[in-house]
DNA sequence: TTATAAAGTTAGACATATCTAACAAATATT
DNA sequence: AATATTTGTTAGATATGTCTAACTTTATAA
């Protein structure tokens, strides 16, 4: 039986998918970024480049920086949206913690079912954003941030809402679980130590929780 | 990166669950069986089968029928219970019909994930059965099929209980599902037909619904 | 501005999973 | 028993996705 996989392999949509997650401001990445990020050797990258170029779906060209094409984005984008829904089903529907979600949604964004996507969407009641804060991309593969700032760039004296998380490792996720660190929550920062940029806050009944830059940098924030 | 696959392919799982579902009293299948049931010709399928021997999940030896090994049938089955389990959670958690289900989990069979199922598992009340009525393995891989009889072996006046489906293609269930035909659902057999063993049965509102040999084959009803 | 390092490409090998064509063995039919 | 049919195997080709080694281009540092 031809397995039937959609458009495109399961490799391709990987790559697709890193395109997407990699591309900064300018949209652009590099083929060594992309190789380190999903960890296949250059050379491979490079021949899979050409691939996606011959199928319109990235812009190629020897030595420039890879770009997605309109096409290649709203593939991307597709599976992104397939791959948050997911987060956001296992964690309100299955009972998982956000710690434990992105291994089996990086499996489960690969489904060919558009029913089964949309049946989560609709028991979701439509979310907008992951349960990192990241946002879902809509069905025209539109999605947009909101305006965060780090954390690591507020100043003490500022009260802020923890709004997103840019690292979503397990390990990360369980380290701010140890804290009670979660969404939504009020942190009021207290100090910062100008050394090494430490910084001291308070939130709920944590009355002086020390962060390091590391974290800091990680937490993404709402300013009200 | 090296696609965490668990330890086989995700051709290999197919294989080794046609081999289980395939397998009758004796437990043995021959090639040309599984090439028409996998649609993979019969070439593939040796060299396929040389494999699995080499990996000791299947006993193979030229122009002899094919059979699993125990090691064989528990992966086959921890695999099976993967997709039963997932049918049972699209219907009972997700609102999808009986006739939607197969070639979803068809894919989510293959995902890698031990947690995942055990929690589709317990928000089921661990199930026994499917949304077909067929046995759901545990997880050291034995089921039993209750003792079921096809209804076209059923004789006029007797009383039944439609216990399973042994098709679960999505154009028979809609059949049924447009009879109003459902597990559970108490059939009083009226009249066959000695000619083409079509049945007339009544139940529920449906006071005289006839059905095919074909049809009553394939249904599979308990005598109290 | 030249030398060195980093990034990227080309060429060729390899594993997996599939196919077709040709041949061989087992089974069924006459 | 001889022949024909079906089933199964072997050999060799092809597509996909990966790798290493060697080379080229671009960027960085002397
Ligand atoms: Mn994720
Ligand atoms: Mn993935
Ligand atoms: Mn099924
Ligand atoms: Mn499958």
């Amino acid at each position: 039986m031809t397995t039937f996989r959609g458009v495109n392999s399961l490799a391709e949509e990987n790559y697709l998918k890193a395109l997407f997650n990699l591309a900064g401001e300018s949209g652009v990445v590099n083929v060594n970024e992309l190789s380190r990020h999903l960890n296949i050797k250059m050379p491979t990258v490079t021949s899979m480049m050409k691939k996606l170029s011959a199928k319109n779906l990235v812009h190629y060209e020897s030595y420039k920086p890879l770009k997605l094409t309109e096409e290649g984005e709203k593939r991307a984008a597709a599976i992104i949206r397939k791959h948050r829904l997911t987060e956001m089903f296992l964690v309100e529907k299955m009972g998982f913690g956000w710690e434990q979600v992105h291994d089996i949604a990086e499996q489960i964004e690969h489904i060919q079912s558009p029913l089964f996507f949309e049946k989560m969407d609709a028991l979701l009641g439509y979310p907008k954003f992951d349960p990192h804060g990241s946002p879902i991309p809509d069905k025209d593969g539109k999605m947009k941030w909101k305006e965060f700032h780090k954390l690591s760039d507020c100043l003490p004296g500022e009260e802020v809402i923890l709004g997103a998380v840019i690292n979503n490792s397990s390990e990360f996720l369980q380290f701010l679980n140890s804290r009670d660190l979660r969404l939504g929550l009020s942190i009021s920062i207290l100090s910062v130590e100008s050394f090494d940029k430490t910084m001291v806050v308070h939130y709920e009944n944590h009355p002086a929780e020390t962060l390091s830059h590391t974290v800091c940098e990680r937490l993404l924030v709402d300013k009200q």
